[in-house]
DNA sequence: CCGCATCCGTTTCGATACTG
DNA sequence: CAGTATCGAAACGGATGCGG
């Protein structure tokens, strides 16, 4: 009999292995954390996986419950993925495991950095004075978010925001090495790796709140 | 050569995964959170792993420095392994994954349930109240731990307690069951299924305090 | 016995190619 | 754009062997 996939453990733990312990499993589930997907936006923020593996793990996950599909409204008509309510519940999860797993050392080259892995890290390292209420929209390549300081604490949403305070334009890459040195900014914004429209002290805000906490 | 297996992506979640992320991994440092164990002990909390996985398994996580080897003193001479500093910062990771898989249905038949994880179960969800200082040492099957309570927490160690308040002798699925169900004890003492030396109230106790937890 | 290493059939992964 | 089909390479899982 060939045995199954399962752990066969009744441990909680072992339990939520046999349901996102699949190799790339809680890495799209890392995708979706910020809102619905479209499958090809999937793909490009898991580079590394072929399409048959992203294809495997979002059937076994919308089976499992964790995942589900969604027919976004006319005129757009697409299919999206998307987290039910239990499968948001993996966010603290994903984020201490991310935590742990800044201490391990950058793989080799070559190393990839998605956007939304990018905007974990602002929204968990960042701490912004708990006064700063404002709304920062960030366009990473035809792909937004808009990140929103409130009450000390940044949260990201996906697709435009109404009434904005500022406009960032980057790429996941600038935006993360922005966050470990908001002093970068001026050079980025000269270079053209960045560009912002609107306010740009609500961007210094927002990238300045990540090294703020750590200092 | 792991490096082919790695994400290659820089996001401290997919870097997490790079280390512990391998099928077995995250349940190998599960038998672990408690302390040092032997191979063969190991073995014995995960009969589902084949000898090679696990000696894979804790070749890897050695070389990573999430496990470490340690010889015992004499008499006892022989090898454990045990988690590093930074391996034991995955306790809270694996607990919030194992509060998640909770709502996982169980799997088919046969479902095993090692000690580590009914006394994982205990600490996580024990609120013994906060003036009750006591220790309890558990005998499952030859192998001995000690759950203290104090300051309105379970702490549990390997190894027997000194000047232990009782000794509880069951196996884990039984613990399982009373943690659920603590109005079971005394059926469980008549039926042979656990035996308590010393204090019995310090028993009723700490198994109590799950369910006064959920109350 | 304990602590692995080796062998081998089965399953999964990962890259490319292909279809609606 | 949104997946499926295919195939070689790796990893898994079980059995067995072997030195202390």
């Amino acid at each position: 009999m060939p045995t199954s996939r399962s752990y066969g453990d009744a441990c909680g733990i072992a339990r939520a292995l046999d349901v996102v312990g699949e190799r790339w499993a809680l890495l799209v589930v890392r995708e979706l954390l910020f809102g619905p997907q479209r499958f090809s936006d999937l793909r490009r923020g898991l580079p590394g996986a072929s399409s048959n593996l992203v294809a495997d793990r979002l059937r076994e996950l919308t089976a499992r419950g964790v995942v589900q599909r969604r027919k976004l409204a006319p005129p757009a008509g697409s299919w999206v993925y998307e987290l039910t309510e239990w499968g948001r519940e993996l966010d603290p999860v994903i984020v201490a495991l991310g935590h742990w797993g800044l201490r391990v050392p950058l793989p080799e080259a070559p190393v990839t950095l998605g956007p939304v892995s990018v905007l974990l890290y602002l929204r968990t390292a960042g701490r912004p004075a708990p006064g700063d209420d404002s709304s920062v929209q960030i366009d990473f390549d035809g792909r937004v978010w808009t990140a929103r300081t409130s009450g000390g604490q940044v949260r990201i949403e996906a697709g435009e925001a109404a009434g904005a305070d500022a406009v960032l334009h980057t790429d996941p890459a600038t935006l993360n090495a922005l966050l470990e040195d908001p002093d970068g900014l001026d050079a980025a914004l000269a270079g053209g790796s960045a560009t912002v429209a609107g306010e740009l002290a609500a961007v210094r805000r927002l990238i300045g709140s990540v090294a703020a906490a750590s200092a």
